[in-house]
DNA sequence: CACGTCACG
DNA sequence: ACGTACGTGACGTGT
């Protein structure tokens, strides 16, 4: 059996990964400022290298110096364009990954590296104990196939393997006479010229035909015309190239095939270097170190006592701690840590009453409360790293490792294959627990230097109790509602179904957009729109066209109703626990902005725009003599722009209690109030809303489906009528691009990487996100203020209610009949006054029999 | 797993 | 000349 070796040509896969990404614009960089876009591309293609070679030997080969080809011009003048600056600072960094990842890389004074692999590639066809495959794009390269030697040559997205066979089934003639191709027909990125005026089809053809580029010009008689017009011309040419293209393989070097042989990779040395890099995703992939760690730990059976301060750390086998369940939980006391089981947990519940610092309490309490056992933290470092714009992900492992504490992850805990024996598994749950402990100072004071403190300690953390109760407690469905509504619905999806397949004269997947384009825009002739439009298929796209052709109507419906079926009616069923409820979790770090988001079910997005779709929210029900009650604040965002614009007569219209749609519309067509017709407030909200999201007059003619210039004229007319508004956005989007970050006014901070990005595109995203930030980010804020207001009167007045859901500016509640008038009057004055802009809040509140009432 | 689509504020 | 409004989550399709 013959041994083999890889030889990769270092170069080229550098310089592809740097040129597949430096266009986009945005330069992948770390936060130190390093590129990194190419060593990118570089690592993820040796690592599958790796993965599918497994080689026993391999090396990566470097160019060196000015070397002999250069030499060969009479007038030097390198006809390559000079390497990039920020692809030159990324070689050095190369080697040393390749050194950490087991690897030897040679580079050779005066040498290119595609001449180290040609001497390797030598060797390998005269010792016959061994064969080579070579990785490269280059085709050049391909002159060293041999009965010993392959190329796995790189192309766009994967690779073909080049052998004997398969290149003359390619090109027609020996892997050899590559060298007689480049020096006829040249190549412009290695500068070799070539004969001027022949491609590769003559070349090919020639050489099939002649063989060499000697026979060629040995039989040059037989040519005629053109073509052996440019030979003769370019003969000198010609042989120069052939030098060139001819790629050296005698190197007088001490390397052997036991000097490459692969080493595995420097663990340590490999996660700092891929943390330096910020390569968190390669970081994930480093093999978890097997000596199972020397972590001490006790294994609590029975009571125990454990004094001082400490952290909890809880893992489950999924992400829903509705239902997951238990894998093992830890306790750190700054000394010791402590491992437990479920039953020795519970047992020891008097500990988890107050602990120092834990990662994400509202899962801990919410998953020890099917226990009736109860829970709290001081500090909750998810929520921490989420204030300090940290990347968090439900696994601590992530946080872990950007502070340089490598801890097995979560997948692989939870992982069914697996990977992990339970000593392991116990091992990585200590770890966690003893991280919190250990970097609660860090956070703790970086949030009081980030000015995040307050906002941590009022805002968010008492949130959790709030956002806690409110997820155990749940809201009742009626199953059977929904499952009228469902019945009802697919019998209508097989009707329009058929209607469909009859226009369409074909049954095909409606669902599918692509299949769905097909139809429409090639079988029935519908015209496609410009651009992005040619093949969309979307609502916004189709109702331009519902005139062309009945289809469209039907298809609309289909969707409608589809969409209804599958995302609310089919599943919801499957989301009622034994209690009949739905148990939502809202996760507190999900957004950009600081709002809440909602999942396992969403309940932030059931249906409420058409009357169809609403229906669904008949099923959701309030508790035995109660009403389901929701309190929203009307056009909070826009209050919040009046407010830190400063606009004064945006001020004056909700002082004065006006209608602000109708306001701006008398405002921008220049007529009284009581004169502005429906098209023209629905015009008025429509720039407002635009206003508020960063606008151009392109989306806002689309949505208004007028031009685009008429649309501007709306948007400018606004920016004169409410000078602060456009003072506010030209100044939000400088202090942001100065800053790199934006706040609320609750001091909430995003970073926005976007804004300083040199591709126009991104860029402008960014200053969109700057501008609409603060907006809903303070919106959010106010709303979660008032939540835990709210919930503290309601203990407070020990009152029966219950609240249920929140929906970003509205809250749902469960109240008790003799409690709604007080209830009531509460949570408005509660709403409106939890903070003193310089307009009012305006609550509204509706209640009924359900969700559907309740609006 | 990415994409298109669409539900909500 | 570019592409085209902010923030989410879930589903079905198709690679």
């Amino acid at each position: 059996m013959k041994k083999r070796a890889i030889l990769i040509d270092g170069n080229n896969l550098l310089f592809r990964s740097y040129y597949a990404t430096a266009y986009t614009g945005n330069l992948m960089k770390n936060s130190n400022g390093i590129p990194t876009n190419a060593l990118f591309g570089f690592v993820n293609m040796i690592n599958k290298i790796i993965n599918e070679e497994k080689p026993e030997y391999i090396m990566i080969a470097f160019d060196k110096g000015h070397n002999f080809r250069q030499d060969m011009y009479d007038n030097y003048k390198d006809g390559r364009i000079e390497t990039p600056g920020d692809l030159k600072v990324q070689f050095p960094i190369a080697k040393e990954l390749c050194t950490l990842m087991g690897i030897k890389y040679i580079e050779c004074d005066n040498y290119e590296a595609d001449d180290i692999i040609g001497t390797f590639a030598r060797m390998a066809d005269e010792d016959k104990n061994y064969n080579a495959t070579i990785v490269s794009s280059d085709k050049d390269l391909l002159q060293l196939i041999s009965d010993e030697v392959n190329v796995k040559l790189l192309k766009q997205k994967d690779y073909i393997i080049m052998d004997e066979k398969t290149f003359f089934d390619t090109y027609g003639i020996k892997p050899i006479r590559m060298i007689d191709l480049k020096s006829l027909m040249g190549d412009a990125s290695d500068n070799i010229p070539g004969v001027k005026g022949i491609g590769e089809k003559t070349a090919l053809s020639l050489l099939q035909k002649y063989e060499t580029l000697d026979g060629v010009y040995e039989h040059i008689d037989e040519i005629s015309g053109k073509t052996r017009e440019k030979l003769i011309n370019d003969k000198e040419n010609a042989y120069f190239s052939y030098k060139l293209a001819t790629i050296y393989k005698t190197i007088d070097f001490e390397y052997t095939f036991d000097s490459i042989k692969y080493n595995g990779i420097n663990r340590e040395g490999l996660i700092e270097k891929y943390k330096e890099l910020e390569f968190n995703s390669f970081l994930k992939s480093i093999p978890t170190n097997n000596n199972v760690s020397d972590e001490k730990y006790e294994i609590v059976k029975g009571k125990i006592n454990i004094e001082g301060e400490k952290s909890l750390y809880i893992e489950l086998d999924g992400i829903n701690y509705h239902t997951a369940s238990f894998i093992g939980a830890s306790i750190y006391d700054g000394n010791k840590s402590y491992y437990f089981d479920l039953p020795s947990l519970v047992l020891n519940k008097d500990l988890l009453k107050d602990v120092k610092v834990t990662y994400d309490l509202k899962k801990n309490i919410v998953f020890l409360n099917r226990y009736k056992v109860n829970t709290n933290s001081s500090f909750d470092t998810l929520i921490a790293a989420y204030l300090l714009n940290y990347n968090v992900k439900d696994d601590l492992s992530y946080l872990s490792s950007t502070f340089g504490v490598e801890i097995p992850y979560y997948e692989n805990i939870i992982n069914k294959k697996k990977t992990m024996t339970d000593e392991e598994i116990m091992s990585a749950i200590v770890k966690k627990a003893k991280f919190l402990y250990e970097t609660y100072d860090e956070f703790n004071s970086k949030l009081k230097n980030d000015e995040l403190y307050n906002l941590y300690y009022e805002i968010e953390h008492p949130l959790i109790n709030v956002l806690a109760k409110m997820e155990i407690f749940g809201i009742n469905v009626k199953p059977e509602v929904i499952d009228d509504l469902a019945l009802d619905i697919k019998t209508r999806i097989e009707m329009i179904e058929g209607r469909i397949y009859n226009y369409a004269g074909e049954e095909f997947n409606i669902s599918s957009p692509k299949q769905l384009g097909t139809i429409l825009y090639d079988k029935l002739g519908i015209p496609r729109g410009r651009g992005k439009n040619a093949t969309s298929t979307s609502h916004d796209v189709l109702i331009k066209y519902i005139d062309r052709h009945p289809i469209i109507n039907e298809i609309l419906e289909y969707r409608n109703l589809s969409k209804l079926l599958s995302t609310y009616l089919e599943t919801f069923n499957d989301y009622v626990l034994e209690d009949k409820k739905i148990h939502t979790i809202y996760k507190q770090t999900g957004t950009r902005t600081g709002r809440l988001s909602s999942i396992e079910p969403n309940l932030q997005n059931i249906p409420v725009r058409n009357e169809e779709g609403r229906k669904i929210r008949k099923a959701f029900v309030p508790s035995e003599n109660s009403v389901l009650l929701s309190s929203d604040y009307s056009q909070i965002e826009l209050r919040i722009l009046a407010h830190i614009s400063n606009a004064k007569s945006l001020i004056n219209a909700f002082v004065n209690g006006e209608d602000i749609h109708t306001h701006v519309a008398s405002d921008i067509f220049n007529i009284p109030e009581g004169e502005v017709t429906k098209n023209q407030r629905r015009t008025a909200k429509a720039v407002i809303f635009g206003i508020v999201y960063g606008i151009s007059g392109y989306g806002l003619g689309e949505n208004l489906d007028i031009t685009a210039t008429e649309a501007k004229k709306y948007i400018d007319k606004y920016l004169t009528l409410y000078p602060e508004v456009d003072k506010y956005m030209k100044d939000i989007v400088e202090k942001t691009r100065e800053l790199g970050y934006v706040r609320t006014l609750f001091n909430r901070k995003r970073e926005i990487e976007e804004i300083k990005n040199t591709n126009y595109m991104i860029r402008s995203m960014g200053d969109r996100m700057a501008l609409n930030t603060p907006i809903q980010g303070t919106s959010a804020d106010i709303l979660k203020l008032a939540m835990i207001e709210i919930d503290k009167k309601l203990v407070e007045g020990n009152y029966k209610t219950k609240m249920l859901l929140q929906v970003h500016d509205e809250l749902i509640f469960d109240v008790p009949q003799n409690e709604l008038e007080d209830i009531c009057k509460m949570i408005k004055d509660t709403m409106e006054n939890i903070y003193k802009l310089s307009v009012p809040l305006k609550v509204e509140i509706n209640y009924g029999k359900d969700w559907y009432e309740a609006k």
